[in-house]
DNA sequence: TTGAAAGCGCTAACAC
DNA sequence: GTGTTAGCGCTTTCAA
């Protein structure tokens, strides 16, 4: 119950409290002989070092932050996997926090983590202008954005190219035979949302189509959002022929408004999604999918903060990866 | 970039350390013009406390851990939220890990929060019997577990009666005219498993139906596995008229064998699925659903576990909510 | 190679 | 009401 200190540890191997910090640190500069009393001290004990007595003497942690603004969509699961193991491969531990798409639970957790003095934090801002950052930045901590990018700081960002995606998927639609190809944006603030968008338009008028506003109607990248924004399209006079869903969640929900329209697809209309939900969609090779490598994402996104943990200056690198037509 | 500390401030302001420490914590002991200066001085100079050493004077951090299974399940994710809110309204942070059933990484991070002294930890075990919650106990780090049950060690947990669930369901599916109910098992060693399908088997002793080992097929509670053991199922030369998948990724598993064996619900074939995956599985009224009070656990689990960290002692409490049939 | 001692930033006792 | 001081557990000079 009451803490054990590496005093106990000492007292208990016959040692002082230095030898054993250094047993426990730094390698060999220690005779065998104490080396293993203190370790068997240890054990015995059950000494676990106090993180934050350590941290204030070496103002070094191994906890990177992971705060992101959505821990239901599988988009970032995956993220969150890839991010976790490369961490832990370097001896780092992940905390993930959760937004909801919420600046002030955003600000909340980037709080936490200035206080916690974590070591770097990974971020997918639900804005693009609106952020907290700078409060990592005045402590010296390194941030790298993920997936979104950030308008107002020069950060690192590890994400796909959007706008690429987004246009060739419009021109797959266009070469299945669809003209009148509706689309659900994501929310204004958010980068990719905007990229996806004028890939969209990209698409059509490289395909020599006409931009339609009322084709467009925009979502707030969630499952309930999608619904609604889909039946506004389906209720069109001339019914759209395509529906280009520019997230997951709102994928989800707008294949329940096809449903309460009595449309299947492929048969009564083409879909093409952003993100591989093929689990949930029910398959089907004749939909369009952008799949994202999500893990790769959360992999060189920790990479990228390590390099910057450990005191690499650089200026701000994006890596771009490519999101792929399935 | 270096760190700003409350030497800083008190120098700034014109007072001593110990004053901008009364300012910054407890009340009103403190002069108003004194007051008044110091948080000035907070502000201009951006100071922020450092949490490890105002821990290692306290012993009290606003840090509390929320370890689950898997962040993919949408049954965890409200569950987070929940717990979010009632301890962002004590003071309280959360920080969320994600262990993906895995016991190494379970361990791994119940280190972390030990080594992090976090106030208390909410978990939801692996594994019944194998846990290394101890190292917290060592450390006097209160756990609450939601949703499972931990068997070798007496904590506290909040979670729904499956057993009972489970039964409902089974004398529902009985109800409507299913004779041969096949069930979609989980991984033996988590508790929830093992309640649900007792709750099946007294489900059918009450209906006056022989239990049929070839009913019963064990899965993993992840979304591949339920697709495997629904294939398994389906394969039965007379086929169940009924699947009761005791997981909701399962069940999303179970969608896709369906489909891929040509069947629909409930036309088909009637399906039984614990927790609500409507907007997954697409409706039907047809389908019974155990819904959970997911949000309730988050919330509850967060209030029981700060009553601990508060030093209230009292007996293990199993807090059992009940799952209602939709 | 090892130990003694200082000090990281903070708060709580104790003086004043 | 405010300042001085000691010390939380740890690592890291500096001496021995």
């Amino acid at each position: 119950m009451a803490q054990i200190t590496i005093k106990d540890v000492a007292g208990r191997a016959g040692v002082s409290p230095a030898t054993v910090s250094r047993v426990l640190n730094h390698g060999p500069t220690v005779a065998e002989e104490l080396r293993e009393r203190v370790l068997a001290a240890v054990r015995e004990l059950g000494y676990r070092p106090s993180s934050q007595a350590r941290f204030l003497r070496t103002r070094a942690t191994t906890l990177l932050g992971l705060i992101i603004s959505d821990i239901t969509n599988p988009f970032f699961t995956s993220m969150v996997r890839g991010a976790e193991d490369a961490a832990s491969k370097a001896g780092y531990s992940v905390m993930l926090a959760n937004t909801d798409e919420d600046l002030e639970k955003e600000q909340r957790y980037i709080e936490v983590a200035a206080a916690e003095n974590m070591a770097g934090v990974i971020l997918s801002p639900a804005s693009a202008t609106r952020t907290s950052i700078s409060l990592l930045a005045e402590r010296g901590i390194p941030v790298v954005t993920v997936d979104r990018r950030l308008q107002t700081a020069k950060v690192d960002r590890v994400g796909v190219n959007n706008v690429k995606a987004a246009q060739d998927a419009v021109l797959r639609l266009v070469d299945q035979g669809c003209r009148r190809i509706g689309f659900i944006a994501g929310p204004t603030e958010v980068t990719t949302a905007v990229d996806r968008l004028a890939g969209y338009r990209h698409g059509l008028r490289a395909a020599g189509l006409a931009y339609r506003r009322e084709l467009v109607v925009r979502g707030d990248y969630r499952i309930e959002g999608g619904r609604a924004a889909a039946a506004d399209l389906l209720r069109l006079k001339p019914r759209p022929d395509a529906l280009f869903v520019s997230n997951n969640l709102m994928a989800l929900g707008a294949a329940t408004a096809l449903r309460e329209y009595g449309l299947r697809y492929p048969e009564d209309i083409t879909l093409a999604v952003f993100d591989d939900m093929r689990w949930a969609l029910g398959l089907s090779d004749a939909m369009t999918l952008i799949s994202q490598p999500t893990y790769e994402m959360g992999r060189l996104a920790v990479e990228l903060l390590l390099r910057r943990v450990s005191g690499e200056g650089f200026p701000p690198r994006h890596v771009v990866l490519s999101a792929v037509l399935v």
